[in-house]
RNA sequence: GGAGAGGUGGCAGAGUGGUCGAAUGCACCAGACUCGAAAUCUGGCGUACGGUUUACCGUACCGUGAGUUCGAAUCUCACCCUCUCCGCCA
């Protein structure tokens, strides 16, 4: 949620902001909205005021034995005049919030301008894609020689876009996920959370758009509860409606777990192999930060989560996304790629994006600073890394020609000492 | 699923229709005392919104929503959550 102080003060500036991103911000709805609101807020606090100076004059003149008559004559028409107004009022502060909610983030002013993917700015680029000797094959292939990835028991189960894991990669997958955890734990210094992953809709709301959200999302029949699409969702909701004190910060969680999403935008996508499915584990790293740091903590925790590709030595770049491909609630955001051998290509396996005060704000997280003022806190977060495709990525750059497939020796103590997955 | 208890400010905890945004204690902040600290004393100390804009004023908020009333933390109804016991269960 932007600043409704700064669309008062400083209109022109959001809305050439918004522009950037594409965002049409509709001034005449939120001039009228806010006339309006203005005008009824004042009225009903003036009628609110009237009736307690009353209220409280019966109050004493009852206490004192007088005669109140006059006094309750005068409010008498007071009630229903007065609840009138506060209904119209508080539905139009609700109209006035809904609008405000489903605006985006500004994107900073670093933030390259863009239509698409295409626009998407290279920042850094680390290790070199292998050449190799033969015909590489993709992951599936790879994966269902090894007996280790089985579409079909999967598909017969849940349908499509789900992976049924044995054997070694069902380990390499676990492997993954407990080194990620242990890297961000033991070296980059998060404390390691286990959280539900059914919410309700204040904590989606909280990060995003509910509204947006709900084409994408699992809801939970019967409750209003969501399978969460990411750690972000419960861990960034940790602060919900809390002051933090300005010592508390940062506070940096490391989190792994299943995400559960519908992609429903995406028919005819990706739709071979573990690249995108409806549930896959990552490892997030959430941080919750004073303001003035939040520019270099989310510096910092892209490097973080390049650290994971770098000791799995796996070649990737990181993007800057341009204005019109970050997501809702972002300020900024940079993507790593991984580079897929049987793809030619780098595809995402991490999203870091800065947030500012925009969840805060949506989620009444504030700390106090050093001065003793409350102000809303800044959150950053991170995939380190979606674990699925890291499996992905680790199969198709590490594999050999007999379709075996080498362990990354940061892996090997994680997979008791073995150094190879074969058939 | 059944029965009971309870939800008040950062925490603890008073308050059962009227100057209650709310006693008191702890915590916290500032000052005094002290060489310094502790103890003690004095003062301060909720959030959000609005109007004016250093100072100030108004409004809302005692789990949530509705109701009764001139007036609700307090009375009524519904819901949510927490705790205890029983049942079931990993």
């Amino acid at each position: 949620m932007l600043d409704l102080q700064q669309l008062r003060k400083d209109l022109p500036t959001v809305v050439a902001g918004l522009a950037r991103r594409h965002h049409i911000f509709d001034e005449a709805q939120f001039r009228a909205l806010e006339d309006e609101r203005k005008k009824l807020q004042m009225h009903t606090e003036e009628l609110q005021a009237k009736r307690n100076a009353a209220s409280k004059q019966i109050g004493m003149m009852k206490g004192k034995g007088d005669d109140t008559t006059a006094v309750m004559a005068d409010v008498a028409g007071l009630g229903e005049n007065l609840k009138a107004n506060e209904i119209a009022l508080s539905e139009l502060q609700e109209k006035l919030n809904a609008f405000l909610r489903q605006i985006p983030n500004i994107p900073r002013a670093e933030v390259p301008a863009g239509k698409s993917e295409h626009d998407n700015v290279k920042v850094r680029q680390w290790g070199t894609p292998k050449v190799f000797n033969f015909t590489v094959k993709d992951h599936v292939d790879i994966g269902e020689a090894l007996g280790g990835i089985d579409f079909a028991t999967a598909a017969k189960l849940s349908g499509a876009r789900f992976s049924v894991l044995r054997g070694g990669v069902a380990r390499l997958h676990r492997a993954l996920a407990q080194f990620m955890l242990n890297t961000h734990t033991l070296e980059h210094g998060y404390t390691e959370v286990y959280v539900p992953y059914m919410v309700n809709d204040y904590c989606i709301d909280g990060v995003t758009n509910l509204e947006k959200f709900r084409d994408d999302g699992f809801k939970i029949e019967g409750r209003d509860m969501y399978l969460i699409p990411t750690a972000e969702v419960p861990v960034t909701n940790f602060v919900r409606d809390e002051i933090v004190d300005a010592k508390q910060l940062p506070m940096k969680y490391a989190c792994h777990s299943p995400c559960f999403r519908s992609e429903a935008g995406s028919y005819g996508k990706d739709t071979r192999g573990m690249i995108r499915q409806h549930q896959f584990d990552k490892v997030e790293v959430v941080q919750m930060v004073a303001p003035e740091n939040s520019v270099a903590a989310h510096e910092e925790l892209v490097l973080h989560a390049e650290t994971i590709l770098q000791k799995l030595d796996l070649p990737y770049r990181t993007m800057l996304l341009c204005t019109g491909d970050m997501g809702f609630a972002s300020a900024k955001t940079y993507d790593l790629e991984v580079w897929l051998p049987a793809q030619n290509a780098y595809r995402e396996i991490s999203s870091c994006s800065l947030y500012e005060a925009f969840q805060a704000r949506r989620m009444m997280a504030r700390c106090k600073n050093a001065q003793g003022k409350t102000e809303y806190l800044h959150t950053v977060n991170g995939s380190g890394l979606a674990v699925g495709r890291t499996l992905v990525a680790i199969l198709e750059n590490y594999q050999n020609a007999d379709g075996s497939v080498t362990i990354p020796s940061a892996l090997v103590p994680y997979m008791g000492g073995i150094t190879k997955l074969a058939a």
